[in-house]
DNA sequence: CGACAACTTGAGGCTGTTCAACCTCCGTGG
DNA sequence: CCACGGAGGTTGAACAGCCTCAAGTTGTCG
């Protein structure tokens, strides 16, 4: 699925390309593939082998590790400028998880020798792969950290309180950007727990619930029942 | 404390710097830092600030997040030839982790400019930090699946079969590199249901635990019990 | 030999899961 | 216009797995 229209017009409103010279830019994007992905398809899946990365133009896409009884568990989102695939690439090993489009997505492949060629030519696009990885291993220590030593109040609390949010005049207010079922898997519980946690949190006027936005009275007191 | 002495051959050995040209690897050497860390001191604390990476050249070193209750989490160990502390250097974050030394050991230590212009005039380098990182991107997606989906039996089954060993005439060995504290913390379970664990599989006669060395009588049999 | 750390074993409790019912919101088609 | 159906979400009761705490055992090193 590759029409090359605009893709060096797509590629240079990503952060990891923006600092390249023109040229090679240019040669990038001849190279790379538009990815279209309909809501709910596979990008790819575990188990396949791994040619080159991709990089979200537009759209939402999950990485999630299946399980042979059903349920699966969500790794990470991934939003517009953002890169996936890259780890299992460098190390030539089959995909960990698979990878879901959330929405209708575009996405911007680029085979894997010609990444090695961009970067052996382009210092500056190293630094922002490592960066990138290095972002991400943050997030997943993160993660182990509150799967192993946080009760899931702890959990959903503290999750809550990374979330962006605007403020409003009875508080701030965030919303989740996915189904309740998701993040709950994203923080390692079921959808019942995670459930029952947000009803404790709002009979204890800490939030208040409508549907998947959320408004948080008072960030503070929140901030309280993590250390309690 | 840097002596600087055969830094350079130091380096020579370790993989991440193996194809990297005599010069550059002379200017590196001449900057880069011994550091020597004895048994169970702390190599950087949580919260301090990252302005360069480590390479183990010898010993043992954990990376572990501490918890106000005392009890911690292991994240991962490395050995000789692996770099550690680069994840949150090219973030500019403070360290998520403690670092402490398992046993006595030689540490080099290559400060973050020098680091970004060696990587700037030597593309191999940036491939082998990209590596690196992938590496442990994949090892700790595989914690995370493994605490999230598995049972306390599954998780350490599969983590006595990814183990390396060696063969024997009753089967093949496997030995801790580490305390059985830190095996369970590291597989997210208390030292006292590793112990059962260990228990149960020797009472069903799939292995021969003897101290740190375990004796894997039937591989076979014991990922059927992962099934199971 | 004594002291301390590492490890084991047992009993009991708690957190989060499982399973099942129900509810609510929407889009669809009669 | 309303009945239907299904997905996403909530609520309840009972259960299971792992943890906690406490005591006992083994091993190791002065």
């Amino acid at each position: 699925m590759g029409r090359k229209l605009d893709i060096g017009e797509l590629l240079r409103q990503q952060p990891v390309f923006r600092e390249m010279s023109d040229e090679l830019l240019q040669r990038l994007a001849a190279v790379a593939i538009q990815v279209r992905a309909a809501k709910h398809q596979l990008v790819f899946r575990r188990g396949e082998q791994a040619t080159g990365i991709y990089i979200v133009a537009t759209g939402h896409v999950k990485l999630a590790i299946p399980s042979p009884q059903g349920q699966e568990k969500v790794i990470e989102f991934f939003r517009p400028g953002q890169i996936f695939g890259d780890a299992v690439m460098f190390l030539d090993r089959p995909y960990l998880v698979d990878a879901e489009a959330l929405e209708d997505s575009l996405l911007i492949w680029i085979d894997k020798h010609h990444l090695y060629e961009a970067i052996d030519h382009e210092p500056a696009l190293a630094r922002h792969l490592l960066v990138s990885l290095s972002q991400r291993l943050h997030f997943l220590m993160q993660d182990i950290e509150s799967v192993n030593l946080q009760t899931s109040t702890q959990r959903v609390v503290s999750w809550l309180l990374r979330q962006p949010r605007r403020a409003t005049d009875a508080g701030t207010q965030t919303s989740f950007a996915v189904s309740k079922n998701l993040i709950a898997s994203k923080l390692g519980l079921t959808p019942e727990t995670l459930s029952r946690v947000l009803h404790q949190l709002r009979i204890a006027g800490l939030i208040q619930v409508e549907g998947r936005d959320i408004l948080i009275h008072d960030a503070d007191a929140l901030e309280q029942c993590m250390a309690g």
